[in-house]
DNA sequence: GACATCATGTAATCCGTTACATGATTTT
DNA sequence: AAAATCATGTAACGGATTACATGATGTC
């Protein structure tokens, strides 16, 4: 569970409620992890139990400190190598059985898909040139932590470019088919290259 | 629910037992999809209820055919607009609390994602090319069928090899983070770019 | 006083994994 | 006869989403 391992980054720092913590997850970690309220709360309990955190119940806020234990758990993970995440994209599924529709068909879905990973390059762009306008304003030991932080921005951007251009060239490549096959029945085309 | 869609995919041309269905999902779809058996059969189970699909159930086997109405839900969503999948990154968990780790951990663990990536850029690599020399024994209407399939493999190879590069470059960035201090404190280095 | 925000939860449901259980058919 | 493969499931659990329910505090 890593849901688990994002509170006790969050904690790792400063003490904060259920409902604090998912105002930072929705803040520039949802770029790559997202949960809800009704999710959180349960998992904070279970994380006080394993005694990865303490809970300080005043009359309104229940607030939530990390524990040794937790500090452990936390480096440890950070330091464990990284399995694969097995994948599910249902994007790729699409193109996968896309076969069955009309090239003008695959060619829509995939353009589609297209625009909406451009839009988030320029979200994702604005936050990273927000954020290295911010580095200015640091101490040398904040400079280095935020530094790092904006890689996992740098990661998003390049993602997105990634799936932009593969698009553009899926849906090229479709529109050759279609060319292939007005001019004359027998053509394989060149071979699909990475 | 997407298995269903995947599902449907599969038995589109022609009709299969679970058992096989779980075969044809290990195979290519598997970069891009898994399911268990026991999650396969459940599924083809509600299906049946919700009448995408029949079963011919012989004294050993089920197998399922699709129908009509699975038919039209397979293309309906096949022409559906995706939505940009929310994903959850351990790997970019990690990366973003990695300033409680030291350069030189940080570094490892990054190092160590990078070659994972590495790995499977052969692995796919070796299937794209095993596809297109299958491509020339194939009929026409096959060949724009199997090329199609083959895109989501250079999609594969390609976000492959865009997180092996970002390794690098983030290693890399880190590594320049450590020389900065062991020269002078005061350093804020170049912004990040994408 | 009304509205927004802060704050904490429960219940139902879904999708998926792991472990367990069973047995028929085919190959060696 | 033993082993591999084909074949079908159930049970328990984990992680996440959606909907529902409640109430306190701060702001206009």
């Amino acid at each position: 569970m890593s849901l688990k391992h994002v509170l006790l980054g969050c904690l790792y720092k400063k003490p904060a409620t259920g409902f604090r913590l998912k105002q930072m997850v929705d803040g520039s970690i949802s770029h790559f992890w997202s949960a809800e309220l009704s999710q959180i709360y349960p998992t904070l309990k279970k994380m006080q139990q394993e005694s990865l955190v303490t809970c300080n119940a005043g009359t309104r806020d229940k607030v939530y400190h990390i524990t040794d234990t937790g500090r452990g758990e936390l480096l440890q993970w950070l330091r464990s190598p990284t399995e694969l995440a097995q994948q599910r994209d249902a994007f790729m599924v699409k193109v996968y059985f896309g076969s069955l529709l009309r090239d003008e068909e695959v060619s829509r879905v995939i353009d589609d898909c297209g625009r909406r990973h451009r839009a988030r390059i320029a979200e994702y762009t604005e936050a990273l040139e927000l954020g290295n306008s911010m580095l200015k304003d640091l101490s040398p030991h904040e400079v280095r932590d935020f530094r790092i932080k904006l890689l996992t921005l740098r990661a998003g951007i390049e993602s997105e470019k990634h799936w932009a251009s593969w698009c553009d060239e899926a849906a090229a490549e479709v529109a050759q088919m279609t060319a292939a096959v007005a001019k004359g029945k027998g053509e394989k085309g060149a071979p699909i290259r990475a």
